[in-house]
DNA sequence: TCTGAAACGCACTGCCC
DNA sequence: GGGCAGTGCGTTTCAGA
């Protein structure tokens, strides 16, 4: 697999700002014809530099406006604990990222709820009834400051 | 602004996990023709339900395989410094996420570089130099388990 | 609000350079 | 690799129900 040349380095930049942007738009910006362009973003769709295209909704407006980052020690740190955790966790709609983290705290996760009540009732029904579990932590966002999907390329 | 149905909660769902699903496609699953589905996905974006659409980058291809976890505390607690704060960092073009938070903790960043060096490089060189950061805290990702732009709707 | 039809532009292909 | 010309398909619009 090649490395990125600056014509794919603009487009992986443009489609992360906005994916529906055509081919032709892209090809305007970087004087060329959008045939080039639409071959490259195929290969780059293919060779898996590009994962997939989503739609980004408003938290507020689909009422998910209580973010709430939540952190987790395991009680014992075997594998098999760590790997039901992880498995369990992916399965919780509420979750949108977990991380299993270096240092004291084993795992972060985020988590989108409609109100506080709708979170304790998260941490009482799904995420405390994973086995294992030793401190869990929570604290609430009070302004979400950045929040991007796009890498700096 | 009226409430959404469950046709606009299924267009939602969809075009979250893949913008470029046709409306007819759409249309297909929910038994109707393209061009209501076109009206609505032009209305969901026109009311702000959807906000943009984007590509989704694989970050160890484009080569951002270090993701950090920064948790930062002010000094001291005035507006000027907060807001300066929120400010310089989002236009750290390497913090994808950053939250004001509740708590002991007053930010919680994600940081995304190529390397551990890089990650130094950003806290000597950009972040540190932010005014009246009291206490830093990195924990770096061993593994991301989860980690989703949808939400549960 | 939806259906169906019609117009338009872009995605996509193949050939040439 | 990129340009050019062609085809098919999805988007987009609109009359009618």
């Amino acid at each position: 697999m090649e490395e990125l040349d600056h014509i794919d380095i603009t487009i992986l930049r443009l489609l992360q700002e906005d994916a529906k942007k055509t081919a032709k738009e892209i090809a305007a910006i970087l004087n060329l014809t959008s045939s080039p362009i639409y071959e490259r973003i195929r290969r780059l769709e293919k060779q898996g530099y590009i994962k997939k295209y989503v739609a980004i909704l408003d938290k507020k407006l689909i009422d998910r406006s209580i973010t709430t980052i939540c952190q987790v020690s395991m009680r014992y740190h075997n594998e098999a604990f760590i790997e039901d955790f992880e498995q369990q966790v992916q399965k919780l709609q509420e979750v949108q990222e977990c991380y299993h983290m270096a240092g004291q705290v084993d795992f972060i996760l985020k988590i989108h709820t409609k109100s506080l009540e709708e979170y304790h009732d998260f941490i009482k029904t799904k995420l405390s009834k994973i086995e294992n579990i030793g401190v869990l932590n929570s604290t609430f966002v009070l302004k979400e400051i950045k929040h991007t999907s796009e890498f700096f390329i």
